[in-house]
DNA sequence: AACAGGATCAACCGCCCCTGT
DNA sequence: AACAGGGGCGGTTGATCCTGT
């Protein structure tokens, strides 16, 4: 094995670990904590750098990894966070639960990032190379995008402090502190995973996008194709009203967890025409077009056969963001207005 | 069986940011 | 305010594995 690179006059190895390597390493922070990662490899009896010592530990070593084949939850996920944060893997890391940054830039960078592509949708920006658009459409889901992005990273920002303090705590060889209560999750992702990008990956056909940010819409489920099919599976009849609630799992809890930006819930959905209009029934509505939400559940999802894509319009955007900034304690004092 | 090319992923490198002095 | 050191991040490399011929 090579050994190159002075550090503090000691040859340091380079290379793939040994299983003694790994097996020292663990052992020593186990028992103490890594402390000064500078320091570690000479206390730990490893002729490694420190940085050596510190990637093998967090991407490698650390027992809360999971390791192995991602879902199809988590490469949704993981486009999805691309989609807002760009290449930080740190950031979206935070977001799947025991992978490493490392592990999601590998997987993006060789499997995602071509499928995408095959896919003909642009893997940095998102969008359906054959359709470059800058519609409106594309300039509100950047808004809500931005503030997403900005939430995601605040809430990366926690992990890494709450890091911090985890290890600091194992240092001192005791029991790390309590995890803080997750952000509020502003769930605008829900939305923009129904950009054409998402529907035309995801879905086995395509339905209607957003025409304009203040537009009212309703979209129509090519019924030629498939129909439409309700969260338990059920076809879905003209009329039929599909109960919503803040337990439903995936797509009611998708639809749910979308109103709720809204501070709305316990409504219901009803289909009227091939077109599934969201509706309060439960007091806190204008009565106005302002409260529709349309919502197409589509059977030729990937894995659940349930809902894949919420697409939600709302005509006055301001109250929009003034719900949002509400649930993150912000004032609203945007520029966007 | 042997080889080539592609895919995968662990590990490294260089830069940047944060913090302490 | 300036500087230094430590740590984190993203890009890249190279060894290994896999697959097709």
């Amino acid at each position: 094995m090579e050994l190159s690179n002075r550090e503090e006059n000691v040859e340091v190895k380079k290379g793939p670990w040994t299983r003694d390597e790994d097996q020292k390493l663990v052992a020593f922070i186990e028992q103490h904590g890594h402390g000064s990662w500078r320091a570690l490899p000479a206390k730990a009896g490893l002729q490694r750098c420190g940085k050596s010592c510190r990637l093998r530990w967090t991407n490698y070593l650390r027992p809360d990894i999971k390791r192995g084949k991602f879902s199809t939850q988590e490469e949704k996920a993981i486009i999805r966070l691309h989609a807002l944060l760009g290449n930080r893997w740190s950031a979206i890391a935070t977001h799947l639960p025991k992978r490493t940054d490392n592990e999601i830039k590998n997987y993006w960078n060789t499997r995602l990032k071509k499928r995408l592509t095959r896919m003909g949708i642009d893997p940095v920006t998102h969008k359906p190379k054959n359709n470059p658009d800058g519609s409106a459409q594309s300039a509100n889901l950047n808004h809500m995008a931005q503030w997403e992005t900005a939430r995601l990273e605040a809430e990366a920002r926690l992990v890494r402090e709450s890091k911090l303090l985890a290890s600091l705590h194992l240092h001192r060889a005791t029991a790390p502190p309590p995890q803080p209560p997750p952000p509020p999750c502003l769930d605008v992702l829900k939305v923009w995973q129904a950009t054409a990008a998402f529907n035309s990956f995801f879905n086995s056909y395509s339905v209607g996008l957003l025409e304009s940010p203040t537009s009212t819409l309703n979209f129509s489920p090519n019924p030629t194709t498939v129909p439409t099919v309700g969260p338990n599976g059920e076809i879905l009849m003209a009329n039929d009203v599909v109960s919503m609630s803040n337990s439903g799992a995936c797509g009611l809890g998708k639809a749910s967890s979308y109103m709720q930006i809204k501070g709305k819930t316990g409504s219901s959905l009803h289909l009227h025409d091939n077109n599934i209009t969201y509706s309060m029934d439960h007091g806190y509505n204008t009565g106005s077009l302002n409260d529709l939400v349309s919502v197409t559940f589509n059977p030729g999802c990937y894995e659940d056969s349930m809902v894949t894509t919420i697409l939600g319009e709302i005509e006055d955007n301001k109250s929009y963001w003034n719900d949002l900034l509400n649930l993150v304690g912000s004032p609203m004092e945007s520029p966007v207005f």
